[in-house]
DNA sequence: TAAAATTAGTTGCTAATGCAACTATTGCTA
DNA sequence: TAGCAATAGTTGCATTAGCAACTAATTTTA
């Protein structure tokens, strides 16, 4: 690998694809009065992929930190999407899991999403989602 | 491009990408006593190549909001790596330059920077490089 | 079994993000 | 030229991020 190369700014445009990513989700949700967040959102998705988890797997499965899954949550139990339910096995664990209008908010907001991620990936082949997952899992990889 | 593919979450793998760069990025910065964040870094980078320019301007270069450029700059001004210096010509305007030991801290911080760069690319070639470019400004073209 | 270490989660703090609303200045136009 | 629109930047607000320090509960170990 060259020095040129290396000094090529790939964080940044990491970076700014991800942010203009993100805005058009958020203006998308927006524009439907979906009344939610772009990581509202991915949290929802896990938990109702994953139906009663902690905290802490959901902070692995999306890779936030569980300070911010707390958080975020927080925010998701106050609009009623989400139930906190202490272990009697372990009673330091917290079980979360969607309410029934957190299944709905699911159901409602997805179809948005795969417009989203379709129109994101339009002109683009199954092969190019491979190489950039591949990439990605590499540079994630290397990082000590 | 099929249903299946259009429903992987790429959307999480670059922001889960992005995120372990960041804190990699932080983390060796604050081992080495830089007193700096990867954002304060992106604009001093961004300053030291362009001598002379506006928050405006260094928005568009770093793809940030231009109130959040306006608060880093706050910071890096108090840390005494930045001044700011009003246009005679439109007093709306407000330049933004290196102070010398803004420009120390870039040559600094530099070699730290190409480092990790190298670090998150070993392995990977300049085919890969390519390809990521392609499929990313891809992506970002076809966001609306 | 008592003490120490680990684990789950929360709270405080600082930073980055982006929208809306605001001030100040400049440019345009009727 | 007076008034309106556009531009540059700041401030207020809510959200996400991550580290450190903390509480509470459980597990390990001496």
């Amino acid at each position: 690998m060259t020095d040129t190369f290396v000094s090529n700014p790939s964080f940044f445009k990491l970076d700014a694809t991800l942010k203009r990513i993100r805005n058009y989700w958020q203006k998308t949700f927006d524009a439907n009065k979906k009344d939610i967040t772009v990581d509202q959102w991915l949290l929802i998705e896990n938990l109702y992929k994953h139906k009663k988890i902690t905290h802490n797997e959901l902070a692995r499965l999306t890779s936030k930190d569980i300070t911010t899954v707390s958080r975020i949550i927080e925010l998701l139990v106050k609009k009623e999407l989400v139930v906190r339910e202490g272990s009697p096995q372990d009673r330091r664990k917290v079980y979360l899991q969607l309410t029934p209008k957190g299944s709905d908010k699911y159901k409602d907001v997805r179809p948005l999403v795969l417009d989203m991620r379709k129109t994101g990936w339009s002109g683009l082949t199954e092969h190019d989602y491979t190489e950039l997952t591949r990439i990605l899992d590499a540079i994630y990889q290397n990082i000590p």
